[in-house]
Order: C-alpha cells, then structure tokens, then sequence
DNA sequence: ATACAATATTTCATAATGTGAAAAGTAGTT
DNA sequence: AACTACTTTTCACATTATGAAATATTGTAT
C-alpha cells in the first residue's frame, strides 16, 4: 500500500507476493444469496479496497467473465464462468465420486433425500445430493451453502473440530432460523460432545419447520472427518421410531466411504 | 515480466494492472473434466507461466479453497469454494431466474426434460435443467460444458453469432462424437443458416446416440440471442411426427422467457 | 431545461508488489 | 547410494499494481 497503511485485520494468512489475487477473491467472495448484486461503491467498502483497485480488479475478472455486470443498473454479478467452473470442481471432487453410489444406495434404503456436505467456515456446503424416489421432496440444493449449527451434518462436522478452532468459528450469538434452532452456545457444545459419543446425530426441524435430518461423519485415511452424510426428510415420514433405524443406515454408509478413501477401523 | 519477453499470443485483451490476476484465472480455467488434476510443472507448462509464478498463484488459491492438492500426489484440483461461488453465481443468474417457471411449464407440458444453457467460448454451459417427470431420463448436467456443434441449442447460439466470430470460434474441423455429429464446417454453417430461417433446430443423435433435443433462442431487449432452451430426450420417444408440436411449444416457451427479459416482438 | 448529487471511470506519479533464475529440499526409482 | 523428477524457498530487481485526485457519466430534483 501506499499511504494508508491499514492494519491487516481478519487477515487469512496472507502469503507474500499475492496481494492481488488474494484481494480479487475477496471480491468474489463478497457476493451471495443474500446479496448477489453489488454496486462499485459498496463493494469496495465492503471488502475494505480503494475504489480503483475494486474497479481494476472487477474489469480484470470482467474480462474473465468471473463477473457479469447488469446492463440495465450496472451492478456487478457472479458470471457464468463460475458456474462453468463449479461444475468442474464438484465433478472433478474425488469425495463426490467416492460416496456417489453409496449415498444412491443409501436415498434407495431409506427412501428419502441423502446428502454428502462439507465445512467451509461456518457453514456446511452442499456437495451432492440424491433425491429420493417419493414424489415430493426435492430440494435442489447442491452447491448451497447451510448454517452449520443448524444442520445435521453440520453438527457431525463441528464436533470434529479442535476446540479452539471452535472458539473462533461461533464468536457470536446463533442465528435463530426456527423455533428449534439451537441458539445456545452451551446447549450446542453439550450436543457436540453428545455426537462424538453416538458418532451421528439427529437435527429436527432445526434449519425448517417440519424437516428432519440424521447425519454421520466421513473419515480419511489420517482419521480426519472430511465430510458428513445426511439422510432427510419431512417429520411426517421420519418419525422417531423410524431413526434408530436411519441412523444405523447413515453410519454404515458413512463408514463405507471413508473405507473407500483409505480409512481402516480399529 | 523480467528477461523473458515473451509474445502475448491468445491475448484476451489484457488490462493494465490485473497481470497476477489474469494469470491465476488462467490456471483455474486449466481444470476440466478431462483433466481434474495437475501437477505443478506441467500446470506451469500449459499455462506459459514460471514455474515459480504458477507455485506462488496456486498457493494464494490454496489458501481461500480455490483449489485443494491431493494428499497422495501431491496434485492441484479445483478447491470447494468453486463449488461454493458457482452455485451462488448459478441461483443469482438473472437469466435462469427469469426462465425457471416456464422451463417447468415446458418440461411438464412436453413430458421431457428441458433445459437453459448458454454460449461459452465454442461450449454451451448447462444453467438449468428440469427433469421430466417419465422415470428415465435423468441427466444431472448443471454446470456442464458440451460441445457447442453437437447441441441443438449450441446450433441456435452459434446461428447467432457475427460471421467473424464464427470463424475465429470454428477454426479446426469439428469434433466427432457420434456418427450423426456434423464436423464439416460448411454442413454447420449451412445449418445454422436454417436455423436462422426457422428459428428452431433439432438435434438427433449429434450428441450421444438415441438422444434428440430440440431448441430455440432466448433474445434481451437489445433483440441479442443471450440464451438458448431446449427439450430432448430418447429419440424413441421424440419420434420425427412429434417434433413439430415440440418445437412450437418451445419456441413459444423462448418467446415468453425473451419477453421477461425485456424482448419486444415486431 | 438546468443544477445538483451520486456514482463510475481515467489518469498518472510512485514504490510496493510480483517476478523468475538459481539454489535447496524432497520423494520416488534403479 | 546415486540418480531422477519434482516441489519449495530464497532473493535481487523492475515491472506491475497501487490509490489520490481529476474527469466523465448517470440519475434525480428543482
């Protein structure tokens, strides 16, 4: 930098000599669901860049066609090469590909949706998903990014997590989505240690009214949980007798991928 | 650059001041499908960047989940956070938002699966797809690349095009996919004429044996083609008495997404 | 129409950032 | 143990990225 020499807060270990791209990413990264339209001004405020540098960067990816801009209000958008890229990458995930036919297994078995999710901050990113066979259900949700304390899967993987990672990831108070969500940091620790011991769990309409998940974590050859399987659906269908059930089929197929990616139990 | 001086061949415009950018990009776009995973000299190879240069871009994409490496190999792969951006860039595309209800219409109307996909580079990207109801049939193709002459919507985006882009975007013979697909340039281009004349076009078999589709163009208010729908399925059921009937409903399903979009017919 | 406000874009002097050749490290193989 | 192929670190250097200020553009109120 030149003159304003800010102090480098949230800084993601910024590695030397990428300045540039590191702050082109945060560009990208600024935009979501909630706000998937920005204009030069904000977004350069947001992301804490000078406005010709946002300017320069933005026409950079531009050209890309990383960003698209609206013709009619100029704002910037995500571009269509993303989506090309996207696809790429979920593709291309080799934990996709290991757990694609067990997770098909799985939504078979218990007749209902199953998902294969990841942590990605503090949220749970949607990886794969297969749609069970009953006529309703079927949320296209790969690529979606969910609240990981509101979710089954996201549960498994926080649990996962050192401690002090933990500290870091849920400084604040939880987002309330339903009358269910846990929004306690003591009662969510207390069902971490709960998940660690069962080695699944279950979230009941934690994320939407009327919706149940029972999810179990994936392991890698260094017994690292990498990733979480989930099976879910409506209350009505996944009544509390029918878990115990479901959760063993969830673990089993959990294990069997993690199998799959080298893990050896023992 | 340093010493090596080296001529900017398929020079995208590059702009002033986003070299490091460029390049990082210029790495993510090296990952396909058919080549998931890299290592480092040949990535660096096939990029024209220094070895060194490439190390440093990846290492700053490694660090915001760009791009992860394979433990075993070592190997570069595209990251989760792709996945991620790329499904936030797809649910924000103006475009698909605008076309979603009548592609279920269509696709619900049709009986087959209908889809919304656009021109990139000389490939059409998948943007949305509704799956028909009829129990085969299922292709999970968001988000991919096909082969632009081998579709029926690339013929329509290519029709579209200004001859001297079409030339620079053709340059080669064309890839054969099938028996049916058409490589010779003149036998496109004569196509792609029809098409403009038409305002429809089949594809039967170009892409993948027994597969038939059907497309129309999608035009903004500056009356540009900025898309192209579709509806395909097995040639067994999309036999040739029905393609008429198919064909009207989707570029009647075309008109409609064009007129969302500001398109005035006259 | 005209002035005003808000935002986008261009310019340009400056040095900090990104660069790449060379050296050092790390597997994997014969 | 010597070789090979690859990755990673180091470092001197200047090209490239930077941001304040000026200018252009767009939209809104008067």
């Amino acid at each position: 930098m030149l003159q304003t020499k800010e102090i480098d807060l949230h800084a993601t270990e910024t590695y030397p000599g990428t300045q540039a791209v590191a702050r082109a990413i945060a560009l990208l990264k600024a935009f979501s669901d909630a706000q998937p339209e920005w204009n030069l001004t904000d977004l350069a405020q947001a992301t804490g860049l000078n406005k010709t540098t946002a300017f320069r960067l933005l026409a950079a990816l531009e050209a890309e066609r990383l960003v698209m801009r609206n013709p009619l209000s100029g704002g910037y958008r995500l571009g269509v090469e993303l989506i090309a890229m996207g696809g790429t990458a979920m593709r291309s995930n080799p934990l996709r590909a290991a757990s694609r036919p067990i997770l098909v297994t799985l939504a078979e078995q218990c007749g209902e949706a199953a998902t294969l999710e990841l942590l990605v901050e503090s949220y749970v990113l949607v990886v794969d998903e297969v749609a069970s066979n009953h006529p309703m259900g079927m949320t296209q949700d790969v690529g979606n990014r969910l609240p990981a304390h509101a979710t089954a899967t996201g549960k498994v993987l926080l649990a996962a997590l050192p401690d002090a990672q933990l500290d870091a990831m849920l400084p604040g108070p939880l987002a309330r989505l339903t009358d269910q969500t846990i929004v306690d940091p003591q009662r969510l620790r207390a069902e971490l240690t709960q998940v660690r011991q069962d080695g699944f769990v279950v979230a009941s309409g934690e994320l939407e009214p009327g919706f149940v998940a029972v999810a179990a974590p994936v392991q890698d050859r260094e017994r690292q949980v990498v990733a979480a399987i989930s099976v879910g659906g409506p209350s009505l269908r996944l009544t509390p007798d029918r878990l115990p059930e479901i959760a063993a089929m969830v673990q089993m197929s959990a294990r069997q991928i993690s199998r799959q990616l080298g893990y050896w139990p023992g």
